[in-house]
DNA sequence: GATGTGTAGCTATAACAG
DNA sequence: CTGTTATAGCTACACATC
């Protein structure tokens, strides 16, 4: 070939090529026509024998838009163009490959050359410096994965180790096409491996590495991209439905919204039940109201589509039975989907033939024509009380006798299904329409009696004694009924105990001492078996029973009950157990007195009183929360427990002490300070005690939550106004040995701020103690630092984030009753000086940076009170004389004192303007109130004073006080300046007698705070933790 | 200054009688976002109280309204100065012409000492980005009693009433 | 690493066709 | 009714800039 006529076809190929990307870069328009011209361009190349030049030239002017940036359009449009081209000549292959067509001219080889070339050519900027060019690259990579048939081994080993090393780029955008080309790669074969091989870090399968990025890539856009793209199978698809869960909104939308909804049908045959259940779940209760609102849409209407509109189907699918969220799930069916209330219809010959799920719909569709006020609907699908009591009776009968009944129906139904229908009737009969009275009567009977079944499943009584209270005519009738069941279930076991004893005496058996049941249990071959015919018995007198009710001889008169005395006999545990389910579920419900209520106190006797003394714990557990609830009723009572309510707690083991600490915060809330503190009452400092150590006690996490939740209610209810408890409760919420109490944390995160922005009070309380808790917090950042590699430092937040927290908390514009007052405030301002005064104890220069860089935070105004103001701009200057600072502390703290100065200054002219144009009047008369105001009069002075004599009762009794703070600190602020510079010198002499070294070693024992070895007072802010233990004697 | 004074009073008045259930669901709507708590809070503002309507308040909103509509107007100006400015730089076209000899070299060049890969201690995060189990902290939970769930106690509207007393109250 | 700007990915509403 | 398209407006997140 001559050289002039081959570089001038190279030039021309050069030239058409060229062209077309000029023309291509403008617009999509034309890309059809470019497309065609490009592969007329290339076959006549390798008509020419110039193939490498085609692809050399190609492949160069491709190299001219990699440095484009992402969305940059000339970029897009020629990437488009390459993957366009491609794909094209990819498809041409295949056809003419499937129509048998004879290949003239290597076809194919020119294409797998062309496709080579590119791939090594592009994957030269896959390392590039320039992050647009590594964007480019691997989107050109990823825009043609689909079309470029077979690559051989060494180029894909080559493209998946660059892959591999790009699914690492510092970019986000450079990963997610990195995972856009991997996505390519994945079979099944990988998926298998996934969970039957090991990690392993060489190991380059695409399927694993995507899982890798969906759980651990920092970039939500990259998990997005693994998620969508990850094949869907058996073993990856936990690893995309957990994202259900993803921190970020759109992730977890699109769970719901696009993987769930692709899905289709198979979601209901391929997911997990519990997986299924707990992602319903996490959809409805989501914070993001779209996240919500997608999964609504997916079951209520993509769900309920694919099944035809199915309700009941949808329901089996969703498992009604078993999973707790389907009553959400239910309510927001019925209401995206009005339409669908009116097809439901129960009609009279399905009532024996209850399915779970038309029980549940039963229910579910009473309660919402209820609340929604559908009368019409009311009317038309649910019969009388009478009726429904039958039915109920029905069922009840069909669970718990096994004879009697046609039984050809239910012989697949278990005693949970049955169990799981009569709790929906129950719900249903809770908020049922009485007013007729026979049928009032009769589903009065029907609970009654089953509620003295002793086989009974604890829900159904739970639910069984609503019923029976919404069913009595007053509380004592209620009170009465329920007291006669617990009675008789009793009675009737110490009578077959007796019974018993009479034929074991008989048969001269000798082990009869054996705390009754426990014995007997060796005697019965079968226990389900005995416990069914025991279930006969009752069920026998459940039906003479019925009959006395319905002749009218039901009322137990409460004199009847009464001097039916106790038993000398006790009843075995189990009945112990049942008997005090019953009563406190009752309990619950009970708001009368004590004092007008005998028939608890004689349960007291009976019942709750020998079973908060028994040894067995869950009997003793039972007996706590019923004596609590009992307590609730009355003062007296609950003064007369809080002792041993306080020794459960503090001696008692787990699950004594959770329940006790409940039932104390309750008290607590229902009659306040009442309870302690007087003759022959806890002291309540004791009881400050036992709140102390829960909270510190990080080896029962829940109690702790208990603890924190109880004291922010009794806090927030002004019950406790103690600030060492309440600086103690602050600490942990920071305190690195609770970072791992999600519900812990969460229960501050909530209550706090609630707390602190309900009341200027609670406010205050804060301010008070903010300083002291910035101050702990940081010591302990600064150990935690500085601790063992092995210690997880990350568990506490940096001081700067915490002191911002304290800051916002204390902004009086948080407040809800914001006043026009509110711009005077001074409680942050206070904080301020607080920390200022704090701040030479502070030594490490890393802690004051992060303190001086937040100072700004704080919200000044020239409202707000001159001298406070005042005091501030002297500690700061203070602070700018004597500590040596780097150049970003010293510029936020000039800052700070230049706005200082600024709002000085203004209020310095406020009140000259003011002084003019007032001609004195008012000023005089407030100077006399405020006597010593010596130096110029400030505006703030007034407003304080206006403040003071305003009936604002915090004001009236802030104001002189704080005016008396500000002097004291400014002396003490002197007094520290001397001795700070004392201490200096005194350093390295190790003198440690002064009070600044007193302050530092009580912060050293703190330290303990994060070494549960010496936890004891590390928490703690009360002081003397030693003395006086009441708790802990006996 | 007066009309502060008497301002001041109305509020006292009208503050009052803010509704318990408004001030939880207020709550409730501005904690919802931070509910993680710790790092995961944000500087984000409450949502200031519509409920209280005072003279003070109304009062203070409008010259705030006035002061911003100021600013609002300086600053759209600004504004659309800016986005004027932007929007026509965006005449690029590339040369493919033009292919001088060196320029493959700049785009190709190799890393050198350039950072292009993650730190290793971002490549794995044992929270695999989820989010912690969430306990649904809400006024609903905190006013109800642990052991007898029916009966509320009164938190935000106690104060007038009786120190050291959670008055509570029953809803049927 | 704090800041302001830009944008992806909805959400809402209407008009319109099937 | 159901589904599509077009429009505007919104917010959390990403990006850029200093």
């Amino acid at each position: 070939m001559q050289e002039s006529d081959g570089s001038d076809i190279n030039t021309k190929i050069f030239n058409s090529v060229a062209e077309v990307f000029q023309k291509a870069q403008g617009s999509y328009a034309g890309h059809r026509k470019h497309i065609a011209v490009l592969k007329k361009i290339q076959s006549k190349a390798v008509e020419q024998g110039y193939e490498d030049a085609f692809n050399f030239w190609f492949d160069k002017l491709v190299t001219k838009i990699l440095p484009l940036k992402k969305n940059e359009t000339i970029g897009d449009r020629i990437v488009k163009l390459v993957a366009a081209f491609i794909a094209s000549l990819d498809r041409e292959l295949i056809l003419a490959k499937g129509q048998d067509y004879e290949l003239s001219n290597d076809e194919e080889g020119v294409f797998s050359r062309f496709v080579d070339q590119f791939i090594r050519h592009v994957l030269r900027g896959a390392e590039s410096p320039d992050k647009n060019v590594r964007f480019r690259v691997l989107q050109l990579l990823a825009v043609i994965m689909d079309n470029i048939g077979e690559i051989d081994e060494s180029l894909f080993n080559l493209l998946i180790l660059s892959l591999n090393k790009r699914i690492y780029d510092r970019e986000p955008t450079v990963r997610i096409q990195a995972v856009f080309c991997l996505t390519k790669f994945q079979d099944e074969e990988q998926t298998k491996n996934l969970t039957e091989l090991p990690d392993d870090e060489e190991n380059y399968e695409a399927t694993r590495t995507l899982v890798a990025s969906i759980q651990n890539d920092p970039s939500a856009e990259v998990r997005r991209a693994a998620m969508l793209n990850l094949i869907n199978d058996n073993n990856t698809r936990p690893y995309i439905l957990e994202r259900a869960r993803d921190v970020n909104i759109v992730n977890r939308r699109l769970v719901y919204s696009r993987i769930l909804k692709s899905m289709g049908k198979n979601s209901f045959a391929d997911i997990e039940p519990h997986i299924f259940d707990q992602l319903i779940e996490w959809g409805l209760e989501d914070r993001e109201p779209s996240v919500k609102n997608a999964c609504k849409r997916l079951i209520a209407h993509d769900w309920l589509n694919i099944l035809d509109g199915d309700l009941i189907e949808l329901l089996e699918k969703l498992d009604v039975a078993r999973s707790s969220i389907c009553a959400k799930a239910i309510e927001a069916l019925f209401q995206s989907r009005p339409d669908i209330l009116s097809k439901i219809k129960f009609p009279e010959n399905i009532w024996r033939d209850f399915t779970v799920e038309i029980a549940f719909l039963f229910r579910a569709f009473y309660s919402y024509c209820l609340d929604n006020n559908i009368t019409e609907m009311l009317e038309e699908n649910f019969p009388e009380a009478s009726k429904l009591s039958e039915h109920l009776n029905h069922y009840i009968l069909l669970r718990y006798r096994h004879e009697g009944v046609p039984n050809n129906l239910h012989v697949g139904f278990d005693s949970n299904t049955l169990e799981f229908i009569i709790e929906q009737l129950l719900i249903t009969a809770e908020r049922y329409d009485f007013s007729d009275e026979v049928g009032r009567r009769s589903m009065l009977t029907v609970v009654r009696n089953m509620l003295a079944l002793t086989a009974l499943s604890e829900p159904l009584i739970k639910i069984g004694i609503r019923v029976m209270k919404s069913l009595s005519i007053n509380e004592k009738d209620f009170v009465t009924m329920a007291i006669e069941i617990i009675n008789d279930i009793r009675d009737d076991d110490i009578e077959k105990q007796e019974l018993e004893e009479k034929i074991k005496s008989k048969k001269g058996n000798s082990h009869k001492n054996g705390v009754s049941s426990d014995g007997e249990d060796n005697d019965k071959t079968n226990n389900d078996a005995t416990n069914d015919d025991e279930e006969d018995d009752n069920i026998a007198s459940f039906h003479s029973a019925v009959e006395n009710l319905v002749q009218g001889n039901g009322n137990v008169s409460e004199s009847d009950i009464i001097n039916n005395l106790p038993p000398e006999k006790e009843a075995s545990s189990e009945t112990i157990v049942l008997c005090l389910t019953r009563s406190s579920y009752m309990l619950e419900l009970v708001n009368t007195p004590l004092t007008e209520n005998i028939l608890i106190a004689s349960l007291m006797d009976t019942l709750i009183t020998p079973a908060v003394r028994n040894t067995a714990p869950n009997i003793r557990e039972l007996g706590v929360k019923n004596l609590g609830l009992c307590c609730l009723l009355d003062v007296k009572l609950a003064i007369d427990n809080m002792y041993i309510l306080g020794m459960c707690v503090s001696k008692g083991n787990a699950s004594l002490k959770y329940i006790a600490l409940q039932v104390i915060v309750d008290i607590f809330s229902v009659h306040g300070n009442a309870v302690v503190d007087g003759e022959g009452k806890v002291d309540s400092i004791s009881l400050h005690k036992i709140f102390y150590k829960v909270l510190k006690n990080n080896g029962l996490p829940e109690c702790q939550v208990i603890a924190a939740e109880g004291l922010c209610k009794l806090f927030l209810a002004d019950v406790f106004t103690d600030d060492d408890l309440f600086e103690t409760l602050v600490l942990s919420y920071f305190s690195p040995i609770n970072c791992s109490n999600e519900a812990l944390v969460q229960a501050f995160a909530f209550c706090i701020p609630v707390y602190c922005f309900s009341h200027s009070t609670h406010q205050q309380r804060m301010s008070r103690t903010a300083a002291d808790i910035l101050l702990r917090l940081c010591v302990l950042w600064d150990d935690l630092q500085n601790s063992a590699p092995g210690m997880n430092r990350e568990a506490m937040l940096k001081p700067n984030v915490i002191f911002q927290q304290l800051i916002f908390w204390t902004d009086p514009r948080n407040l809800v009753n914001q006043t026009a007052s509110t711009k005077k405030d001074i409680v942050q301002l206070t904080f301020l000086i607080d920390v200022l005064k704090i701040f030479t104890q502070i030594e490490k220069k890393e802690i004051k940076k992060m303190i001086l860089t937040n100072v700004n935070a704080i919200f000044l105004s020239p409202e707000q009170d001159y001298s406070t103001l005042k005091k501030i701009l002297e500690y700061s200057d203070d602070i700018t004389e004597n500590d040596t600072l780097d150049s970003v502390s010293k510029n936020a703290l000039d800052r700070l004192r230049n706005n200082l100065n600024v709002v000085l200054e203004e209020i310095n002219e406020r009140s000259e303007l003011q002084t003019k144009d007032e001609n004195n009047t008012t000023n005089d008369q407030y100077s006399s109130i405020l006597g010593d105001s010596s130096n110029k009069l400030s505006n703030g002075d007034i407003d304080h004073s206006i403040g003071t004599i305003n009936e604002d009762s915090t004001d009236a009794a802030n104001a002189p006080n704080n005016s008396t703070t500000v002097n004291n600190l400014q002396g003490q602020s002197n007094l520290r300046k001397r001795t700070r510079s004392e201490t200096e010198q005194d350093d390295t002499l190790g003198n440690s007698e002064d009070t600044l070294k007193q302050n530092t070693s009580a912060v050293t024992k703190d330290i303990g705070f994060v070494l549960p070895e010496e936890k004891e007072d590390a928490m703690s802010v009360d002081e003397e933790d030693n003395d006086s233990n009441s708790f802990t004697d006996i | 200054d007066e009309e502060d004074d008497q301002n001041d009073d109305n509020s006292n008045t009208t503050a009052g009688s803010i509704l318990e259930k408004d001030l939880m669901a207020y709550f409730d709507e501005n904690l919802n976002r931070n509910w993680r708590g710790r790092e995961h809070w944000k500087v984000r503002n409450f949502k200031r109280m519509n409920l209280v309507t005072n003279e003070a308040n109304i009062l203070a909103e409008t010259q705030n309204v006035v002061r911003d509509t100021t600013n609002k107007n300086m600053g759209d100006d600004k504004l659309t100065d800016a986005k004027k400015k932007n929007k026509p730089k965006k005449v690029l076209e590339i040369d493919f012409f033009q292919i001088d000899d060196g320029f493959e070299d700049k785009i190709f060049a190799p890393k050198g000492r350039t950072k292009i890969d993650m730190p290793i201690k971002n490549r794995k995060n044992d929270s695999h980005y989820l989010l912690p189990d969430d306990f649904h902290f809400s006024t609903e939970r905190i006013t109800r009693l642990f052991i007898k769930p029916e009966q509320k106690m009164s938190l935000f509207n106690h104060k007038k009433n009786s120190r050291g007393d959670a008055s509570t109250r029953v809803f049927d």
